[in-house]
DNA sequence: TGGTCACCGAGTGGAATTCAATCATCGTGG
DNA sequence: CCACGATGATTGAATTCCACTCGGTGACCA
């Protein structure tokens, strides 16, 4: 039941900060055109230097297209990273029914897994570590981390019994920071990955967490209480 | 004699982005007054929001005399971003002088309290999350941690006796993009940093580290050799 | 006083954004 | 089944904003 709890009460909604919903059939091919487009356009050239001429042209559309679905520049990209982080979770849901987990740790592993996988296979996927540094509280990095673990956190209280609270989201969202940081720094220069990152993000991340939900140290933790 | 290697051998030298050596006196009050207005503007607006007009109007300045000391918008920030480094390991230095070192760890602890304390006064320091993402090869924020990873490991090496080598550097290199990004989300909200990332990152630094270099780690090692 | 050094800020060009005109599609009455 | 108006969708020239240039002017020095 949880495991798709991962997806977020408002998947499926549009994202709000589209101009306007499209009502004919033309115009969702449309608007996920220009995302495609843009994601393309962020691989080639990244994506501070992304133009929306750029963005138009390679959707086959006009400059004032790109304006009926997105107020600005930063709009589209701010769109495009929401796409990638839906697309994450629904990845992570997948890869975590495909597998069998026996321990939290399967599912974590899970995660890394999803993620690398769609650093290398996503196009654009890069745009999960845009992080637009203005005043708009909303559409904050650190929101979509804290969101996350929260998340993750039900997942594993609800399939492997961890102990529930602040002291779990915590953890997850320091766990979620550093992989964050150490996979972003695995696909840098390398389009594949530094291996011996995402080899490292995983011991990193199972040995940070082992301390606290290992099975000693939960049984431990039990006994104390 | 290692504790300011971590200063680079090019220390001092003039940054190659800036265009023209300051000849007279007040060349030199400018150029860094350029800086601080920068600096100011970061703090105020980030770093992508900056106009060259918002930095030449907060410095007292035209826009062409921004021009005549920085090639373009992003040397400024460049800049800024290397004045800051060269600061922090400055700090660095500081930092590790005044204390009394017993262990790696303290001088690891060090580094952690120079990254919080510039974070706290240093105008503009979150620049250190600058990365340009463009072609140029130099100016490039692994190459920063990569560089600042080599010192570390001499320092510890020579300090501490670490066993130098790959490894050592490749584990710091980790450490620091680990402790970049906790830190970065200690202050991404909070002007003084929210203390439990700030622990934490303490805490998994130490934890990691300890795991090839605690003084138990060490003599298994010793003794299997 | 002549020769640099510094500085200024209107001007240029390119990219972001607007908007009035045009095209496409749909629903509806004939 | 077919006009045909209403509304959605698209266009791209015009406008605005901003990085960057450059010729002119004052400041320092010898």
């Amino acid at each position: 039941m949880p495991l798709n709890g991962l997806l977020g009460e408002d998947a499926g909604a549009a994202p709000q900060q589209v101009r306007a919903e499209p009502i004919q059939q033309r115009s969702a091919a449309r608007l996920s055109g220009l995302l495609d487009a843009a994601a393309a356009v962020v691989d080639e050239v990244g994506f501070d230097r992304i133009t929306t001429a750029m963005i138009a042209e390679r959707a086959g559309a006009s400059i004032g297209t790109v304006y009926r679905y997105y107020p600005d520049r930063v709009a589209v990209l701010h769109a495009l990273h929401e796409r990638a982080v839906v697309r994450f979770r629904q990845r992570v849901v997948d890869e975590l029914g495909a597998s069998t987990l026996t321990t939290w740790w399967d599912a974590v592993d899970c995660v890394v897994t999803a993620f690398v996988g769609l650093y290398r296979s996503e196009p654009g996927f890069r745009i999960v570590n845009f992080d637009d540094r203005d005043g708009a509280p909303a559409a904050d990095a650190a929101a979509d981390v804290d969101f996350f673990a929260r998340r993750l956190a039900d997942v594993l209280v609800n399939e492997f019994n961890l102990p529930a609270g602040p002291e779990l989201i915590f953890r997850l969202e320091v766990a979620v920071e550093m992989a964050d940081a150490l996979l972003a720094r695995a696909f840098h220069s390398e389009p594949l990955g530094e291996e011996r990152f995402i080899a490292e993000c995983r011991l990193v991340l199972r040995e940070y967490l082992d301390r606290y939900y290992s099975p000693r140290a939960l049984s431990l933790l039990a006994a104390a209480s």
